[in-house]
DNA sequence: ACACGAAACGAACGTTCGTGCTATTATCCA
DNA sequence: TGGATAATAGCACGAACGTTCGTTTCGTGT
């Protein structure tokens, strides 16, 4: 189907227009125009601004999983899948893969303050994410690489804010120290509740698992 | 002269409406309806948009100064006072002090992807703001109350990051725990760095001083 | 090769945007 | 208290917004 190419192409401009001007600056004038196709060509592909909204959030969550989520998974779980994922974090950053910084980063501050179903959708889609850090520091927890007493959700909040605090300094800020402060930061700040392994624990985990 | 009233509740609806909806969502017509005025009567204060929004970041600058550094201010130097404006931040979003949240957090993150004057008037205010947390942080230093290898500019970025995180968990995940975790990290982080004032020493610094 | 559905188009709708004018009303000082 | 001046309202403009419509072009399976 042409129309599922058309849509996908659609969809990439949208995110990277949506990351710069917001999603409520992204306008299907504009986005038309991007793409040298008419407003009403690719306005039927949505059916309305709020579908156009909804999908383009759909696709920025697509592009995250698959340049942040899926490479750090394939790190071994425990410590290394989180650590993996905070460097990926950063990288992402730093690569621009949206162009205008986080889109979801953006979006969160642009929905904060209205109702309705994109923002709906924002906030499920930080869920999903806030979600995904505390299951990765339970598995270091579990994996005995984390002190037992971590409340994941707290380190889930501050490891969340550094990221929040990079993306800032990084793109409002022109900081070129951003990324490595916020390593620095996470670095010292899982150091401080690292469980080193010592040879014995870590065969005996491994036999037991 | 009555135009300085008009003009001031102006913009304390413009900052109002500008941190639920955004600087760019701000609309003249929308503001002045709000305030039961013509939009050509709103808009002669200003002449144009742009300066509408200038004057926004403006009153929503002294709005923070008053409700946030001003009240931190007056604790003593030092570690003390580091310690009163981070809880002063935090009050200050607890309390709504802006309806949608904090403004030029969510400026910060509107504007980091657009060139022109406004986004340098969100940045001139950050800067002066984060510069503001690390004089804090560099008289704790002098005050013998920090660490002295602690760096003013790293240790302002983390604060800064919480902040940030804070005002997420807040507003947009309407997180009940958002301002106690925050706390819990900041107390967490500065306690690592805190020289604990032994009797003798705090008597030598206040001669000395 | 043909036909049929999907996809894209161009024009127009009503609304709202920011921004000019011109007129009218309020306010303040001599 | 009157007259200058500041403040607000009224109206209109062109552009851009999201949206709808009828029409035309394109892709694809038979």
């Amino acid at each position: 189907m042409k129309g599922d190419r058309t849509r996908h192409s659609i969809l990439e401009r949208a995110v990277d227009i949506a990351s710069l001007e917001g999603l409520e600056g992204l306008t299907i004038g504009r986005l038309a125009d991007d793409l040298q196709m008419s407003k009403s060509g690719l306005f039927a592909h949505f059916g309305s601004k709020e579908e156009l909204q909804l999908a383009t959030i759909d696709a920025a969550g697509q592009r995250f999983v698959d340049e942040v989520m899926r490479p750090a998974l394939r790190a071994e779980r425990g410590y290394p899948r989180l650590m993996a994922i905070c460097r990926s974090w950063l990288n992402y950053v730093g690569r621009r893969v949206f162009p205008g910084g986080c889109f979801f980063a953006a979006a969160s501050f642009e929905f904060d303050g209205r109702p309705g179903p994109v923002r709906d959708a924002v906030v499920a889609a930080m869920d999903a994410w806030i979600a995904a850090l505390e299951k990765a520091i339970r598995l270091a927890k579990q994996e005995g690489h984390l002190d037992p007493s971590v409340d994941p959700a707290q380190l889930a909040f501050e490891l969340n804010a550094i990221f929040f605090g990079a993306n800032f300094a990084w793109h409002l800020r022109n900081d070129a120290n951003a990324l490595r402060r916020a390593e620095k930061a996470i670095e010292h700040r899982l150091d401080s509740l690292r469980v080193r392994p010592s040879r014995t624990q870590s065969r005996a985990r491994r036999k037991s698992a």
